[in-house]
Formats: C-alpha cells, structure tokens, sequence
RNA sequence: GGCUCGGUAGCUCAGCUGGUCAGAGCACAGGAUUCAUAACCCUGGGGUCGGGAGUUCAAGUCUCCCCCGAGCCA
C-alpha cells in the first residue's frame, strides 16, 4: 500500500518562506520515517500557480504569468534540493497534464449534478482569493489579513453545491485522526455546524486559469483545482493524463500536512470535491502552526521576515531542523528565537549527541584500535540497552503521530544517558589498571552502541547528521529494521579518525 | 459581540480524572573531571502556578468573575 504525502503546493507569489520550509521539513521527516520502515512513500510538493493574484504581481513586474511561474516555482524546486528535501514529486498546477485532470474531475462533479450557475457579490480580497463578509454598504473596506482594501464583485459563477455534502462532511470531520491536532478540529466541526455553503468555483475574465469546459469565459477558481494537484502528482511520468490512473497510483492520500490558515480548504471543501466526483477523500489532515519570530509575526512590512537560503547557508539543514522539529510541539504555534536556536544545536546536537560519538571513537581507537571486543559483549540487560529499548518502542510512534519534538527528546536522552555512563565508569581512569581492560571494553562497546542507535534513530529527523554518526562508526547504510536492535556493533572492527559530527554554531549578527 | 485555546522559574514548556505537583531543558552560579568539539558529569539559586472570590479536610489541578494573548465565527 502506498502512503500519499502531501505538503500543500506553495502559492508562487514569492519565493519560499520560513513558514513553507517549516511544512516540508516536517512532511519530510515523516516521509523518511515511513520508507525507512519499508513502506512504499509518495511525497508530493509542488506549486499552486492559477489565480488573479498571480497574473496582477506578473503585470507589477512586467512579465507574462508564465514567465513569474516559471520563476518561482524554479526557485522553489531549487531550495527543497538546496534543504535535502526527498519529495518524489514536484507539481504544477500549470503542467498541461494537470488541466486534463482538472477537467476529467469537472465532468465528474458536474454530471453528478453538484454544479450550479449563480450569481455572487460581494467584497473580495484578491490577496486570499476570497470573498468577505463586509456587508455591500460598507465604505472602504479592508482585508484584516492583507491590509488592503476589498474590490467589489459583482459575478455569475459556477458553484459547487457543497450544500449537499453537509452530512458527509460531519461524519468524515468526526472520525477519530481525520482532523489534527484535536484541537484545530473543533474548529472546523464548529464551522459546519453552521451549515455548509455553496461556494463559487469559477471566475469570469480571469485569463490565467484553466477553462471550465463547457462553459465559455469562466476559468477554474484556483482553490478547485490546486487541490487536485495532489491527484495530478499521482501520475507517473509516463502515465497518460487520466484520473482514474492517477488516482490508481496512491490515493486517497494517507495525510495532507498543512498550514491552519487552508485547514479549511482541506478538511471540508476538498473532501466534498472528491465525494462528488465519486473519489475517497484523503485519510487525514494535519494543520501545523504558525512560526512567529522573536514573538512577533513575520511580515515583510516588519522587515522581520527570515530568509531560509541565509538560515540554510548560516547554519545548515541539520541544524535548522532540529530546531523547528524538537523545539516546537508540531500543531502549536512556535517562536523562533536565534539564542535559542544555538543553544539548542549547540547543546544537543554539537555537544551532547556530536562530543559523545567523539569521546567515545576516540578512547576506543586509542586503547582498543578500534570496536572494542570485550570477553562478553553487553547484552539487553546492560543498562544503556534498555534505555536503547526504550527509545527504539518510542521514538517510531513518536514519529508516527508527527510528535517531532517528542521523538527528537527520545533519542537525545538516551545520548545523555550515554554521556553519564560514561562519567559514571570513568574508562579514562580505568584502564590505567590492566586488569580493568575487558570491563573498559565492554563499557566503551555499550556505549558505541549506543551511539549507533542514536545515529539510527535519527535518520528521519536529520538525514544527513545521522549518515556522518553512522559513517564514523564506520556503518554500511543503513537498514532501519535490521539495524535498530541493540547488538549489532562488530567487536574488533577499526573505527576511521572521529570528525566532530557538527561545528558549535557561531552567530554574532542577527540571521 | 459569541465561542475555542492559552497565561506555571529570565526563556521554551511538562504537570491525566484535585492530596510529594511546585517540575524539566536552556540560561546563570559553584564544584568535579580530563576520554572529548573549553565538551561531559554533579550541585545550587530562583516561581504567592495571570488577578480575585468560592467549593473542599485538601486546588496550577474544580466553579464563577475579571485582565492579557492567540484563533475561529459574526
């Protein structure tokens, strides 16, 4: 069975931000986290390119919608390679085979009856491609979210009748995990209390979109068919452009990770979408929060904005990671704080995990050549190996239920129990008696080992940390179900020179 | 305006159905140690658990009111 991941396709009006390399850092852990568990993964990402807003910031900069597209998306594509990202697919909404998916979907919606003409006014924010409440007196009014005022449209539109999925939605919202974290599902369960809407799903003169076949002058409202881009992603690269195929491919998907703000998107509209077009909805939805900076929101009105190359090129993937994975519970929102960020990879991830893979090759190449071979190796009773255990049962669920920050707590205890073994048995005083030389051997072992685990565990969470601790203990690559069991360090092997697994972070200017 | 979720040491947060629940990590201070990336290990200071009232033998932990922050809806 293939697990469908998604993070949401980015909208190109701007380069990657923060906040969508916080989304994908986190789909991608939990991708990395399935494979390594033997599951077959289709990591989707990609770009959202239809829209007003998009042909309106083109025309700002004098060029062709496409050309903007092209750009953007390029640099998206771009940075998820410049972050090690290992998404399997990379979409477009404006693929020419994704128009073909949007229109096969159509038909299907619309056969089943579920689409209206009607006529819609009202205050709309190109910004959020979305109609408001303001009443139609109002006077100047603005987008609370953009700051900017609301344009006045007076519309026929084609609707999706997603009045009619009012019952559907509530059963599917009820189901336990369909909606994560718990909290956000309220939320949405409040929302359709209130009674689903009707919503328009076309725009009339609006070139850059995809037609509505069958209906001249209207092109898709980009929330119809960005979503649908998660289906167009399904096909292979030779797959003809057929729904049906693609959905054959890895649907429903098994978890959309998203921002809170489009929570509703695709915890409602969009499983309603794929009811009517006779498709299952995806299996779960999880809405993460949002990132604020020094306690203050991000905005590039602010000047407060990070920029993701500068953090990556400053401080690397393993690091950043770490810290927006272990810092922040997954679902709230989190404050980045620059202190913070180097006090914790410096701490954990240079000091407490990075010192004690050193330590611990160190005195084994100096007193042992290499992997110690004590006259009994430790077995799972040793102390370190039931700690091990304990982080082998937890971390995986951890990582399961998109608990980062508890998993990365899992494994950096068992470093710190490591490290205070090692205080503990004082090997660097032992074995200055000879007759202590087999206990040292059997301690130092223990405690490779368990750094071994620790590289293993790690895997999902920092991909490329994880291959430097494991290359050091000279591992062949690494087989997550053979290799995380306690035990399976070769006494006697040579180990290479240790290299510090990372340099201390050093940051005197503001990122 | 209605509703939801938060407000616990300088910072980030644990504290389930009320009775070692006043905690962890970071930061800070002191000590110990030398295998190691001035790393690791141990110890310590510090909080009237947003404010007030109430229920109870007993309340961060329940009830009510108020203040502050975030959010959903109108």
């Amino acid at each position: 069975m293939t697990n469908t991941l998604t993070t949401p396709l980015y909208y190109v009006n701007d380069k990657p931000h923060i906040g969508s390399v916080y989304t994908t850092l986190a789909v991608d852990t939990l991708a990395r986290f399935e494979r390594l568990k033997g599951e077959e993964v289709i990591f989707i990402t990609g770009c959202d390119e239809h829209g007003q807003k998009i042909q309106r910031t083109a025309a700002n900069q004098g060029v062709e919608p496409k050309q903007h597209c092209d750009l953007i998306s390029s640099q998206f594509e771009s940075n998820w390679k410049d972050w090690g990202i290992s998404n399997d697919r990379f979409i477009r909404t404006t693929d020419p085979r994704h128009r073909s998916i949007v229109e096969q979907f159509f038909k299907r919606v619309e056969a089943n009856g579920d689409i209206i003409q009607g006529r819609q006014q009202g205050w709309y924010c190109v910004a959020c491609e979305e109609y408001k409440d303001d009443p139609a007196d109002a006077v100047d009014p603005f987008c609370p979210i953009h700051n900017r005022a609301l344009e006045w449209r007076d519309e026929s539109n084609l609707f999706f009748r997603l009045s009619r999925y009012q019952k559907p939605i509530e059963e599917l919202i009820s189901r336990d995990g369909f909606i994560r974290p718990l909290s956000r599902r309220h939320e949405v369960q409040r929302f359709v209390e209130g009674g689903l809407r009707d919503f328009s799903i076309s725009r009339l003169d609006l070139p850059w979109g995809i037609p509505v076949p069958g209906h001249e002058g209207h092109t898709f409202y980009v929330w119809f068919d960005a979503l649908l881009g998660y289906i167009t992603a399904l096909l292979d690269p030779d797959d003809e452009p057929d729904l049906q195929t693609a959905i054959s491919r890895g649907w429903p998907s098994s978890l959309h990770v998203i921002g809170k703000d489009i929570l509703r998107f695709h915890a409602v509209y969009w499983p309603a979408m794929c009811l009517s077009a006779g498709i299952e909805p995806p299996k779960a939805v999880f809405g993460h929060g949002f990132l604020t900076r020094e306690g203050q929101k991000m905005g590039k009105s602010l000047g407060n904005t990070i920029d993701p190359s500068r953090l990556l090129e400053h401080c690397g993937a393993d690091a950043v990671r770490w810290y927006l994975l272990r810092d922040i519970q997954f679902g709230d929102d989190g404050d980045i704080q620059q202190q913070r960020l180097l006090d914790l990879v410096n701490n954990d991830l240079a000091n407490t995990i990075g010192n004690l893979v050193n330590r611990t090759v160190a005195m084994s190449r100096k007193w042992f050549d290499g992997i110690p071979a004590p006259s009994s190796a430790p077995n799972n009773q040793h102390p370190l190996a039931i700690a091990a255990e304990a982080a082998i049962h937890q971390a995986p669920s951890h990582y399961q239920a998109l608990a980062f920050h508890l998993a990365a707590q899992d494994v950096l205890q068992l470093a710190i129990d490591a490290n205070g073994y090692l205080s503990e048995k004082a090997p660097w005083s032992a074995i200055k008696d000879p007759n202590n030389r087999d206990a040292v051997a059997a301690d130092l072992y223990a405690v490779l080992e368990t750094a071994r685990l620790v590289g293993v565990l790690l895997a999902p969470l920092l991909p490329d940390l994880s291959q430097r601790l494991l290359t050091q203990l000279d591992q062949p690559p690494l087989d997550w179900n053979r290799d995380g069991r306690w035990g399976r360090l070769n006494a006697g092997q040579s180990l290479p020179e240790p290299v510090p697994l990372l340099q201390r972070l050093e940051l005197e200017e503001p990122l």
